[in-house]
RNA sequence: UGUCUCAUGGUGUAACGGUAGCACAACUGGUUUUGGUCCAGUUUGUCCGGGUUCGAAUCCUGGUGAGACAACCA
């Protein structure tokens, strides 16, 4: 299946929202309409987990012609900044989504809420709890015992419409008081136990300020305002789903109790399995710690999981929705293997990314009877997958470097590349022999001799001699110096985060970053194109890899971020 | 000793009572001025037991295993 058939749409759907989703339009729910929502806390950045959901929720949304709506669930003021807004609605644009309108806020809809609590306490669905969270936790009961009731449960309608006022009003501190749904204390689930409605939190609120000091909790939050914005279909991970009695029992309570509500399309809420990655960590929880514990540059260092630690590295937005489209959907929990990722970033920069000289650990050849200061320029194509990208121009010269691990003393004949005796094609250029190397006091190799073949220029009849081995080379005078960051997986393991007795940091990868600052790129590659829709530079580097220009490159030191290394099946075989 | 959810190759995901398919990974071979790409091919699977049925991955039942739930987080 081709990427633009993923991209527009054509491929089968066959996952069961899809299923579930045809089932309610069979129904004749909702008119035949379909809203989705992609409902982010502004708690953190968003990562290659999110990516899912957000291909998940506005895939639907554009599927079924009824958009999707983009909320910032922001009711914990303590945790919640703009700054994390706006990374998220920059992560949503550039992975290519457009939500419904101007981006909109649980906190929009405080008043309402106030509104629906007032209504719940006087149906006497609702109460003021005096008790410390810890008495209220005791009273909870576990999983296999039930709960008991608060002293404060059976409270007259009167006080309780007096003290949930006052809570509002600023009378009380943090901690002192809370509302609770009247619900069940033996309930099996948990979340029915009397779950909290409202509680006391004197802080700024990055968007209403100081105008509230009781916030709303999840549960009385999300369901109601998916309700309001006439959301149809409210999909969410897994460990919702003890959540979803609550989530109807809240929208079935105030629809009770304000009968107008009924002709309101009625929202749904499903369940699928999260993304998990190996080699990763996906919770905010530990991307922050990882931020915190300058463990990484920060959110968007190349290593991270996150968006737009993934578009620093060099990924596409659109490898990143074919990897949320072949990743698929379901309720079974799964770990995605990397390689995944990594062959969907490869099938797209393939296709798109064009072809550069760059040597990364270089050694020095001269070709001796190649003559002194004279400069041959060679054509070379930009692209072989793409004849439309065009060609530039390198400059070949006597003196050039070639890749260290491209030349090999005594090698066996298994490796196609230089060895004293032996000789190579220079991709672009000439076949070259090897006539000799040159040592240090160490044992290191300072310099190897080369001597060429004037009639084996590329597209000369002479070059269509079989040659085991292609190398790439720039020249030593014309080339230019530039940084190379390479990055491995920064966890050791498969599955950092799932070890008990151990913490997720103590698999970190001490290798996970390799900077390179003897690099040097031929002095054209910026004519090959590589400029990408979002603005950002992308290249292959022949013969090892796809490699992104950092944001803090400039033009005088260049910065490249691997990408990802082209496949290797020769390093398999050693 | 609870409730809910899930179980298909190494990893994901299809098959909706009628030939277990696709992708990634792995491995062969071919092409190749990138040990890339591309092409051809190979290996590997329905958790276990019983039942219903002409026929079960699919329906029923009993096990087993995994996950979620006891935040004034979302």
């Amino acid at each position: 299946m081709s990427k633009e058939a993923i991209e527009n749409n054509e491929l089968p759907k066959t996952n069961f929202l899809h299923q579930e989703i045809d089932k309610d339009l069979q129904q004749g729910k909702n008119n035949g309409k379909v809203l989705t929502r992609f409902p982010p806390e502004p708690n953190g950045y968003l990562h290659i987990g999110h990516a899912k959901s957000i291909c998940l929720n506005f895939g639907l949304g554009n599927f079924y012609k009824g958009g999707t709506n983009l909320r910032f669930d922001d009711t914990n003021p303590t945790k919640e900044e703009t700054e994390y807004v706006d990374s998220i609605m920059e992560d949503v644009k550039w992975l290519g989504f457009d939500w419904v309108g101007e981006p909109v806020y649980t906190s929009d809809y405080f008043q309402q809420l106030y509104d629906w609590a007032v209504l719940l306490i006087k149906a006497g669905k609702a109460y003021v709890d005096d008790q410390s969270a810890d008495e209220i936790a005791a009273q909870k009961g576990t999983p296999t015992t039930p709960g008991q009731h608060s002293p404060y449960r059976d409270r007259s309608i009167e006080e309780n419409l007096n003290l949930f006022e006052r809570m509002k009003n600023g009378e009380f501190k943090n901690g002192e008081r809370v509302l609770r749904a009247k619900i069940d204390m033996a309930s099996p689930n948990m979340h029915m136990r009397d779950p909290l409605m409202y509680r006391i939190i004197h802080a700024h609120h990055h968007r209403t300020e100081n105008e509230w000091c009781i916030y709303p909790m999840y549960d009385f939050a999300h369901g109601q305002s998916d309700f309001i914005e006439g959301i149809t279909h409210s999909i969410c991970t897994l460990e919702f789903e003890v959540h979803r009695p609550l989530y109807n029992w809240f929208l079935d309570q105030i629809i009770e109790a304000d009968p107008k509500l009924k002709e309101l399309p009625r929202t749904r809420q499903i369940e699928f399995a999260r993304l998990n990655l190996n080699y990763t960590v996906m919770s905010k929880r530990r991307l922050l710690e990882l931020v915190e514990n300058k463990i990484v540059e920060g959110w968007d260092d190349p290593r991270m999981p996150t968006i737009s630690g993934l578009r620093r590295r060099g990924y596409t937005p659109e490898s990143i929705r074919v990897f949320a489209d072949k990743v698929g959907v379901a309720r079974r929990e799964n770990i995605i293997d990397v390689s995944l990722l990594e062959h969907c970033i490869r099938e797209d920069l393939n296709k798109r990314a064009p072809r550069v000289y760059a040597v990364i650990d270089p050694v020095k050849v001269v070709i001796t009877n190649f003559p002194e200061g004279e400069v041959e320029w060679m054509e070379a194509g930009n692209n072989p997958e793409d004849e439309s990208m065009g060609s530039r121009t390198l400059p070949f010269t006597r003196e050039i470097y070639i890749e260290r691990e491209d030349f090999m003393e005594g090698a066996p004949s298994k490796f196609f590349r230089m060895d004293v005796g032996r000789e190579v094609r220079l991709k672009n250029a000439y076949i070259v022999k090897c006539e000799g190397i040159t040592k240090d006091e160490n044992g290191e190799i300072t310099e190897i001799q080369c001597t060429y073949d004037p009639d084996t220029k590329s597209g000369m009849e002479g070059s269509n001699r079989k040659v085991k081995g292609t190398l790439h080379w720039v020249s030593v005078d014309h080339s230019k110096q530039i940084t190379v960051k390479q990055y491995d997986r920064l966890f050791m393991d498969e599955a950092p985060a799932g070890h008990k007795d151990k913490d997720f940091k103590d698999f970190l990868n001490p290798d996970s970053l390799q900077q390179l600052n003897n690099c040097w790129i031929e002095p054209n590659f910026m004519d090959a194109g590589g400029e990408f829709e979002d603005g950002i530079k992308r290249f292959q580097f022949q013969r090892l890899g796809y490699f992104c220009l950092d944001k803090n490159s400039t033009e005088d030191h260049p910065i490249f971020n691997r990408t990802v290394s082209l496949k290797d099946s020769w390093s398999k075989q050693k």
